[in-house]
DNA sequence: GCAAAGATTTGCT
DNA sequence: GCAAATCTTTGCC
């Protein structure tokens, strides 16, 4: 099922009531990877000193200032890219960084996905450390293979080439889609977003994470 | 031009 | 619990 752009328009925080829950699916040939979206955190505005977008706009931020249902992706720690959805209208800045989702559908291709990654940075590595990342992604449990923003650019192989993309459109090799049957309302939890301890208060302790209570996929 | 930091992840002490 | 890995973006000179 489509997800309706309409309920990225609005508000952040009611967005990411929608959004969690929701499906993301990478299009593959013949097969194709999606998960369901069990974390979230919210970035709302000029003014969220933790936001990219408190220093207004620049060339990495610019899809952020965007229409709605944008993919904003951008590289954190020169090494890990992080998938974000534009919420708002346009020229208010706010998106939602997915943290983690739950794999559902080619979970053997996510995980091809991270050895791929790992083998390509193998250049600089010692033998016996790529030896030791084989071994450890061989046996890591489905539900942890997106579970974190970095790990779920690597799972559905999201890079800087996908920022921009439109989530919302239906023909989109990258996309959102609504899981109607899957309600998420029991089990939602929220809490302080994560790694951003150069914000002051009060944008430090705002709860502005959301996620899956008890979900095996949710981080850390 | 250059220096510093970062919406992370992993491994070791 | 702490530090390393790794490189783009940003801010300041």
């Amino acid at each position: 099922v489509r997800f309706p752009r309409t309920a990225l328009a609005g508000d952040t925080l009611q967005a990411a009531t929608q959004l969690l829950g929701a499906l993301l699916t990478r299009i593959g040939d013949p097969a194709a990877r999606t998960g369901r979206i069990v974390e979230v955190e919210a970035y709302i505005g000029r003014d969220d000193l933790a936001s990219h977008a408190h220093r207004g706009r620049t060339a990495r931020n610019d899809v952020m200032f965007g229409p709605p249902g944008a993919a904003y992706v951008y590289l954190v720690y020169g090494m890990y890219h992080c998938l974000n959805v534009v919420t708002e209208p346009e020229a208010s800045p706010a998106a939602l960084l997915v943290r983690a989702v739950e794999p559902l559908q080619g979970a053997d291709l996510m995980r091809r996905a991270r050895l791929e990654r790992a083998e390509a940075r193998a250049a600089r590595w010692s033998s016996d450390r790529l030896e030791r990342e084989r071994a450890r992604l061989r046996t890591l449990p489905d539900s942890r293979l997106a579970a974190g923003p970095g790990l779920v650019c690597a799972a559905f192989s999201i890079t800087r080439a996908d920022d921009g993309r439109d989530l919302c459109d239906a023909t989109s090799p990258l996309r959102l889609e609504l899981d109607p049957a899957h309600d998420v309302a029991p089990s939602m939890a929220t809490g302080a977003r994560i790694g951003i301890g150069y914000a002051p208060e009060p944008w430090l302790s705002r709860p502005w994470r959301f996620w899956l209570a008890g979900n095996p996929a949710v981080s850390r």
